[in-house]
DNA sequence: TGTACATCAGTGAACGCGCGTTCACTGATGTAC
DNA sequence: TGTACATCAGTGAACGCGCGTTCACTGATGTAC
């Protein structure tokens, strides 16, 4: 399974002053730069070349460099949710079958996205008060949660929120891990993709 | 229980040419950057400022920036796994219960040292072929595969490194999760370290 | 339908900054004899 | 015990660089009447 397709970035037609779509374009060329170079990598100007237009521009948009890399942040919390849904879905009926496809998708969601999964942690380089960004972080967790507590022995609320955490803590770790190539001398040929869907079904049996 | 404590940098003697301990002072002042400002913000001129030498003196013991943070993260695997031993040791004989104060230990050791934690997995900012930071860092890792190894239902061996590598993926998403802030609006009051000690025992006692 | 005008979305030059690294050098140390 | 000398551990000035942001500006758009 793969990610839906991105939405292209719009290329200024050529001679025209007004670019149409600058605001999708910057975020377009910065999830780019994310990619090649890292977080530590990204600054403003590279990003304002790549969509052809002066370093001043960006400004407009999204006022400064933080501004822009927390709406991509937020881009990529409603993305993580889609994911977490989709997932679930695909759970079928049994809760706890629901919950292991949840998981599994939150990896998936890492591994297809890493420039967006390692930003949207990174809240130093945040507007970490940003109400978008609160609210679809927190929507993403509500997710989790709430396939937490439609198994039949979550418990107490207070036991179910536990086992959120926990169910995060793990998914999260094994995405990180992979991510930062801790896992690369394990997975060795098989790749990452593989090695995950090999593994993780498994250690997700456990707690259910 | 708090980490031991560090051993002070060795300051200049005035009037002196020579330093005396340049090596360990850089280290002492650049793990306090990292503390300050995260690993975005380490610069090698500001550790040459802050052990009172010139800009050009570090590259006479690491090299460059890269072996500086380089020697920082194996200085940071070797105290992890020092953590890891004693948190074994700590837990008798039962080795379910071993393993489990091993987990809190490797929490234990990223909230204590959040800036060794941090770098240590920044494998882009370091020498990731560094012989010593290669056998320090998989040093560690054995600790918790023995220490997985060690219960009696573990398995086939596959089967207990696939349980370590759940058990690595659950701790160190929670140590993640906990430093990135992402349970501050959990935590609360009570703080990061107590909030730590009474979730993650219970998160630790389902897959054991 | 035409026009005045406010607003929006760009330009491009300039600012001041701190960075990592290089360079030729010098002061201090320690070792061979 | 003394001395020559190689090596080590510093200096400090300079390099070229790219950064984020500010500024006064202008071209384009769209709306009120």
């Amino acid at each position: 399974m793969s990610s839906p397709p991105e939405k292209e970035a719009p290329v200024r037609a050529p001679g025209r002053y007004h670019h149409g779509d600058l605001r999708a374009a910057l975020m377009a060329a910065s999830e780019a730069i994310l990619l090649e170079r890292g977080v530590e990598g990204f600054t403003l100007r590279e990003a304002a070349r790549r969509a052809g237009v002066s370093p001043a521009a960006p400004a407009h948009h999204f006022g400064d460099a933080r501004g822009l890399l927390t709406a991509l942040a937020v881009q990529g919390f409603e993305t993580l949710g889609a994911y977490l849904r989709a997932g679930e879905a695909q759970g079928g009926s049994d809760p706890a079958r629901r919950l292991k496809e949840q998981g599994l998708a939150y990896v998936r969601f890492a591994l297809d996205h890493p420039a967006r999964f390692d930003l949207m942690f990174r809240r130093a380089r945040l507007n970490a008060q940003d109400p978008a960004l609160v609210e679809t972080s927190q929507a993403a967790f509500s997710v989790l949660q709430e396939g937490v507590a439609a198994i039949p022995g979550a418990g107490s609320p207070e036991r179910a929120s536990i086992r959120a955490l926990a169910a995060w803590s793990t998914v999260h770790g094994f995405a990180r891990l992979a991510l930062d190539g801790e896992f690369d001398r394990f997975a060795g040929e098989v790749g990452l993709h593989a090695f995950t869907e090999r593994l993780l079904p498994m250690i997700l049996e456990g707690p259910g």
